[in-house]
RNA sequence: GCGUCGGUGGUAGAGUGGUCAAUUACAUCUGACUGUAAAUCAGACGCCUUCGGGCUACGUAGGUUCAAAUCCUACCCGGCGCA
């Protein structure tokens, strides 16, 4: 069971800072999870994430599901015990692949759109551009799969799901909804946003039978797109029910999370945590705990690493680019991450083109010591009201 | 010395008279990545351009042809075989 209290609100805004009880420790927040999501955070030992200060790591029912199965996780004594970690977790319900593997399979579509790429299409022109070699098909029953990894046949409900993530065994789970693709008609998201909500009551009545010793704490999921009504709707209903916390997930622009995000939290109950789901780039987490979250988990920090991206205090470098081949000095000047203390940008430079595997645990612990670093950073700067100047100085710098 | 095979863009290696500035891979350069289908994907990659095109290129020099990386001759260089 969770225990959520408030330490302090930033006036004018619907910021806060607090903690989370969970049994495996506490969470102060506002907090960056780390995404472990085949119970691995990719790249990095359980030692290694303990050494960058992570709070909460957060595995995937589909992929867990897929491989190596519930029966093993379960056997291991939940995902966490099996990967060695000890502190929180959490786990995602699958509801995110109905989107990756759907909608969005094959297509250059990701949830948070540019304005331009995030136009609405008709019905008819959603329908057939909708891929035939996707994965994922949506039915009010639930999401039929094709496995990614061997082409087999699934069904995900949410039962199936609550199952699967009961014996994942994490702290906080997730409702199994549907993420809608941005540029699926207003229509389709109304019928899709019903949906998630009787998924959200059948997510419920399975884990209340299934965790009757209140061992997991079950989170709501809001989506609703980009529309203010759709988002209302989904914050009063989901919102009402007995969940222990909610997640906002669904798709967004690129300029509107904030504005999206606060039509929810103004609905939302106060006294239960809020976590967005999926959202990881500086920007968008000033501007997400300013509406209100609590929680944010992202999986761009390690991907872009692996991918030879790194933020810096003063932007993004990509580590393959010629210019740091013989630059002996830190990714970022100041940075008391492992990889800063110990490595030049040359030498990072040089593990990507030799493509050494410490490339990719080297730049992942960096950018993960640099989100979870500025999310505490915020949390403090709520603590002691110098959010909107620690924002605006951040931003400066980091977008010049 | 004789014979034989071969010399193609940064590298390897296709092409063997027109559709070739030349398949492909690698390298190189650049970009993307937001509940991980992702150690992935995309673009550029002779020079110039008013983006229509122009120019120079397939060892070197000639030649045949309307047209040559592709055919012929000589030369240079390399592998292999025989002396």
């Amino acid at each position: 069971m969770l225990k959520f209290t408030i330490e302090k609100k930033l006036e004018g805004t619907l910021a806060r800072a607090g903690e989370i009880e969970t049994k495996n420790g506490v969470i102060k927040t506002p907090a960056f999870v780390v995404v472990g999501t085949k119970a691995t955070v990719k790249a990095l030992t359980a030692e290694q994430i303990r050494s960058l200060d992570a709070q909460v790591v957060l595995a995937n029912t589909y992929h867990l599901y897929l491989q190596p199965g519930p029966e093993i996780v379960e056997k291991a004594g939940g995902f966490p015990k099996f990967m060695d970690w000890h502190g929180p977790t959490m786990t995602d319900s699958g509801g995110f692949q109905a989107f990756s593997l759907g909608a969005a399979f094959g297509k250059a579509v990701s949830k948070v759109a540019a304005a331009d790429a995030a136009k609405e299409e008709t019905d008819e022109e959603y329908q057939s551009d909708m891929p035939d070699e996707r994965l994922a098909k949506v039915t009010d029953e639930g999401v039929t799969f094709k496995s990614h990894l061997d082409g087999s046949k699934h069904l995900f409900t949410p039962e199936s799901s609550m199952e699967v993530q009961w014996k994942l065994g994490a702290d906080m789970i997730f409702a199994f909804d549907e993420c809608t693709s941005p540029t699926a008609p207003y229509e389709y998201q109304k019928k899709s946003l019903a949906r998630t909500y009787e998924w959200a009551k059948r997510s419920l009545a399975r884990h209340e039978e299934l965790d009757t010793e209140k061992k997991q704490s079950l989170f709501g999921v809001v989506q609703g797109g980009r529309h203010q009504d759709l988002r209302e709707e989904a914050a009063r209903t989901i919102g009402a029910l007995d969940f222990d916390g909610f997640g906002i997930g669904g798709s967004f622009t690129k300029d509107d999370i904030g504005t999206a995000v606060s039509w929810v939290n103004k609905l939302l109950p106060e006294d239960k945590p809020r976590h967005l789901l999926g959202i990881g780039e500086p920007s968008d987490l000033f501007d997400a705990v300013e509406a209100g979250c609590d929680l944010f988990d992202c999986i761009a920090p390690t991907r872009m690493a692996r991918h030879g991206t790194v933020h810096t205090t003063t932007g993004r470098l990509n580590m393959k680019n010629a210019q740091y081949v013989d630059q002996f000095i830190p990714l970022d000047e100041g940075c008391t991450c492992y990889t800063c203390q110990h490595h030049t940008r040359a030498y990072i430079a040089h593990l990507f083109r030799a493509e050494e595997m410490t490339a990719a645990t080297l730049a992942s612990i960096h950018n993960l010591h640099f989100i979870l670093r500025l999310v505490e950073n915020i949390r403090e700067s709520i603590l002691n009201d110098t959010f909107h100047q620690y924002k605006k100085d951040f931003l400066a710098k980091y977008y010049k």
